[in-house]
DNA sequence: CACGAGCATAGTCTTATGAA
DNA sequence: TTCATAAGACTATGCTCGTG
């Protein structure tokens, strides 16, 4: 955090209050300590667990947990049926009915957003008045006017209505519906910064033999071992760096994954390789909670030159996965259950492991 | 404080492929 | 022909930072 964060963040701040940027990096550390400070035990077997309370929701056109496109998972689709499965694989591991998974998981979006549906509502009346009187009398929209949906509602719910509500209060209903639903598209970026907050928080918490130093979204070139780029070229930021005595782990961590995504897996190495200035290895790890069977097994064997290009390719939990496509397994879930069981698609919990036992003497030399 | 550029996150939508 | 899978393109959004 710097100074300028340290000053604006008040630490006598209500948990409820009001947030400049709710989804920001101070709002997510702010909400994290205040999950992680109520949560006892923290191990390497249920970090996935955290990660799924605080990340996971629901698909909202299907009220199932959320692994796959929303469309290919709609009832009487491929991905309805893995989306139950899942969503059953979820509750029964988060021990709660599946009636009521919702309300166990997604907690730092459903925190962040607590104030956001109102301020969104809400309308500086003066300034909006000041706005909208050249063109008072000529009979101007209002905000929320929605014909369509308001026609809609009366369609499905009319005959229970014992009397016509007012135009008015179709409007308010129709900005709430807007908000509504907006509100999930908001839901991606708290997803993918908060995956990366997540996991390093986790990671600080767990109790290693050896100091790890964690950063976020740091330059690589401010990182022990590394060359700034030249120039003309841009500066590369990694998701997650774990620096620990002279091993150095890059993480790139991603919630799912897609084709045109995937490049950049190669080009982000290819220049970290590039940069490499200690000439000393480091690894390059990908952890993920996508659940395509195809991308999976694509991040698992892709290459670079003679090796593979992931030194460890990490799910949060690949029980789900298996466990999601079920019985009938083909084509790209073959493969990837055989990446599970040996061990090329780990669980978060054995790279937790792994990481924490690792002591980074190789050299033989001393470390005092 | 407002605004916009630039970067980054992710999910959704569209098209191609291949198998039944 | 039909459907699921796979691959690729596109979109909605927020944060950070610099500028006025």
């Amino acid at each position: 955090m710097s100074p300028a964060d340290a000053q604006r963040s008040n630490a006598s701040h209500p948990a409820q209050e009001a947030v400049a940027r709710a989804f920001g990096a101070e709002n997510r550390a702010r909400l994290l300590a205040r999950y992680f400070d109520a949560t006892q035990t923290i191990t390497s077997t249920n970090a996935w667990q955290h990660v799924y309370r605080l990340l996971l929701w629901i698909d909202r056109t299907t009220a199932l947990a959320h692994c796959y496109e929303s469309d290919k998972a709609q009832p009487g689709r491929a991905w309805y049926a893995r989306s139950l499965a899942f969503h059953a694989w979820v509750s029964n591991a988060l021990n709660v009915s599946p009636a009521d998974l919702g309300e166990s998981i997604d907690w730092l979006f459903r925190e962040a957003v607590k104030d956001l549906a109102s301020r969104a509502l809400a309308i500086r009346t003066a300034v909006y008045e000041q706005q909208r009187a050249p063109y008072a009398g000529r009979g101007f929209p209002e905000p929320g006017e929605d014909p369509e949906l308001v026609a809609l509602i009366k369609e499905v719910v009319g005959k229970w209505m014992t009397e016509e509500p007012p135009e008015e209060e179709f409007r308010k209903l129709t900005r709430r519906i807007y908000v509504y639903v907006t509100q999930e598209n908001k839901r991606r970026n708290l997803v993918g910064e908060g995956f990366e907050d997540v996991i390093a928080a986790v990671i600080g918490r767990l109790r290693f033999s050896d100091k790890t130093e964690i950063r976020s979204r740091c330059l690589l070139h401010d990182l022990p071992g590394f060359h700034a780029p030249p120039p003309n070229e841009k500066p590369r930021r990694v998701d997650l760096a774990l620096l620990r005595g002279n091993h150095r782990t890059l993480v790139s961590a991603k919630w799912s994954i897609r084709a045109d995504r995937e490049e950049q897996f190669h080009t982000d190495f290819e220049a970290y390789a590039r940069l490499e200035s200690a000439g000393q290895d480091f690894e390059y790890t990908l952890i993920t909670n996508e659940f395509d069977a195809a991308r999976l097994k694509a991040a698992c064997d892709r290459r670079r030159q003679n090796a593979p290009l992931f030194t460890h390719v990490v799910h949060v939990n690949p029980d789900a996965v298996v466990a999601t496509y079920g019985e009938a397994v083909r084509g790209s879930a073959t493969a990837v259950s055989a990446h599970v069981k040996d061990g090329r698609l780990m669980s978060l919990e054995a790279w937790l492991e792994k990481f924490g036992r690792r002591i980074p003497d190789r050299s033989g030399a001393s470390t005092d």
